[in-house]
DNA sequence: TTGTTTCACTCAAGCGCTTTAGCGATCACC
DNA sequence: GGTGATCGCTAAAGCGCTTGAGTGAAACAA
């Protein structure tokens, strides 16, 4: 029979007090830099600490007050949404970077819509589970802002337009609609006339400035074959917006995917039809990954630093646990990568 | 000014006991569903507690000898190795599915290599944050099991063989030599002699089953232009490893690529090369998913229900912490499915 | 000398929950 | 009508930590 080890104990604050002679209260005061002790045991209770492997119980910290060292990020998308999209794993990977350093904790949830978000904000709040929260594809018309203002929960929205109505939450956003007037700008340059923008969720936030600024730019310039069309984000409706304008009378000779998946399948449903990419029509993705550089023709695509975006909004939230007053900061502009599936448009 | 809404209360046991009339011992026994308290007043302290929005604190459980009521997951990857991989969404969307019914949290971390997780689990441990956790990424030579034994923390393996030496661990895998022997079988009867397998990291334990199955098969064949070659999983390995056994004298007729990524750079490099996908060289993909049709050739794959992977690693965890024993489950076969991009072999 | 401060530390309560021991009332039994 | 169970409930301790109120000794001022 094999020797049972018997599982480690977990050291507590009486363990450090007892061999370092000293209260509880010492040792508390000792390790969490506070006054109240001399320096000499401050580092005796210190080393005593670190060589029985202590760390605080969250539980009990958690329960005498101070927060629960974890801050929640719930992704609100159907199951078969989540596939191929490496904007969130980037972020999330960004936001772990700057939460690690604090050791604080990451509650993550995926559920199936904003109804169940709110509730799960609702169920962590009163389970006390986490300090803030990270809410990322804000709507136009969120219920979110609101709850967490009644909850109390310190909240970053990332993604969102500045919202004056709820000072208390920060703001960490692209300027959707600078890079969508650079993109058209670009176009134009080209030649283009006639575009169609393949849009993501028409009821998320940024989805709808970009089609703003779109249809602006177009006004702008007397344009009148240009159109947003919003989909849900897959390959599939991508293909299929795809299809649709490009067998019009009158096809645009550019596209704008909101998303790299749905610029890859409407590049594959162009060659179908007949369309060479950039010959016949160019195409733009919104949002550069490895996926723009794995067929050709490579994808020219908006790139903006989605690790760093996710970085930004951590340290946003952990600069409003620490008491600091909420802000709204801007990351920097996407950037035009252009490639090969962009160029001059030609008429047919 | 605005009015400041004061920031809701959070409903404690002693509340629900106050309004109930009754101690807060009976509200615990009456919700817990306990014995010790009549029908009649455990009906009435659950209506009292529902009607205050009462949820128990995960802290003050903690702390109680309850567990945390939260497993964690730590992914050991690069940031920059995490871009497109859908498997790892979709598992943890399914992990989630049945977590979220039983109310357990999921802790997420990314981390860079397997100390750091190592260090993680300790910390999590130590902190008390969870009851237990998922281990993906099983090796050969893997340190995690021994760790997990020593803390006596709860674990599945996800994607592990089984292992006889650590009894405490639960083992949800899939029978990648199986799989492989049918890819070989298939690629085998069209003809195809000389295979190369693009493989993924050499440290994990299921690229090793798969290589030594694709060996054995080999031999059983007596086939000679058959080799694996490890990867990091990128496109641009999987690029460049195209490129250069393409390149080599006697190419290989088939390639077989260990995730959808490598497989999609695989045949874009092909078709540079001026290799025709099927007609000079068939590729398979290990893992589906909707980028094996968002390309043409569209790709055969071997596919796996990475969400079904997903609960029932989930459901073997909960068993566990319910003090069900350790157990090895087998998930179904994956299954290939036939696309354009396999066909018969062709001497060139 | 005595009174006042400061310093370094201890005591004890409390966070919200679980759980064991105990208590009075009802009920069954012979 | 007394004995013992059983039932429905309460009291209190304890989980590991923080924190405000002490406390005794040393340092200083009058």
């Amino acid at each position: 029979m094999p020797a049972k080890r018997s599982p480690a104990r977990r050291p507590t604050m009486k363990d450090i007090a007892r061999r370092a002679g000293v209260s509880e209260s010492a040792v508390s005061f000792a390790l969490n830099g506070r006054p109240g002790v001399s320096e000499v045991t401050r580092d005796r209770v210190r080393r005593v600490a670190e060589q029985l492997g202590w760390r605080p119980s969250t539980a009990a910290r958690a329960l005498s007050g101070e927060g629960a060292a974890t801050i929640g990020f719930v992704l609100a998308r159907p199951a078969d949404t989540l596939g191929v999209d490496s904007f969130f794993l980037q972020l999330v990977s960004g936001i772990q970077e700057v939460l690690a350093e604090r050791h604080l904790g990451l509650l993550f949830q995926v559920v199936e819509d904003l109804a169940d978000e709110c509730a799960v904000y609702r169920r962590w709040w009163a389970e006390h589970r986490v300090d803030g929260v990270l809410v990322v594809d804000p709507r136009t018309d969120d219920p979110r802002p609101d709850l967490l203002d009644e909850l109390g929960l310190p909240a970053v929205v990332i993604g969102g337009a500045p919202d004056e109505r709820h000072p208390g939450l920060s703001t960490v956003w692209a300027d959707d609609a600078g890079a969508m007037a650079a993109v058209v700008d670009g176009l134009y340059a080209l030649g283009h006339r006639r575009i169609v923008h393949i849009a993501g969720l028409s009821g998320l936030a940024h989805t709808q400035r970009r089609i703003r600024t779109l249809r602006a730019e177009a006004e702008r310039r007397g344009l009148t074959g240009v159109e947003s069309v919003t989909t849900d984000y897959s390959d599939a409706e991508g293909a299929a917006v795809t299809r649709r304008v490009l067998g019009s009378p009158a096809p645009p000779t550019a596209l704008i995917y909101d998303n790299d998946v749905m610029a890859l399948a409407g590049v594959a449903t162009a060659a179908e039809l007949g369309f060479t990419v950039p010959a016949d029509v160019s195409v733009v993705a919104w949002e550069d990954s490895a996926l723009c550089r794995m067929v050709r023709p490579w994808l020219s695509a908006l790139s903006r630093d989605s690790v760093e975006f996710g970085r930004t909004a951590a340290r946003e939230l952990t600069a409003l646990l620490d008491g600091g007053p909420a802000r709204t900061v801007r990351v920097p502009l996407p950037r035009l990568i252009e490639r090969e599936s962009t160029g001059a448009a030609r008429e047919r």
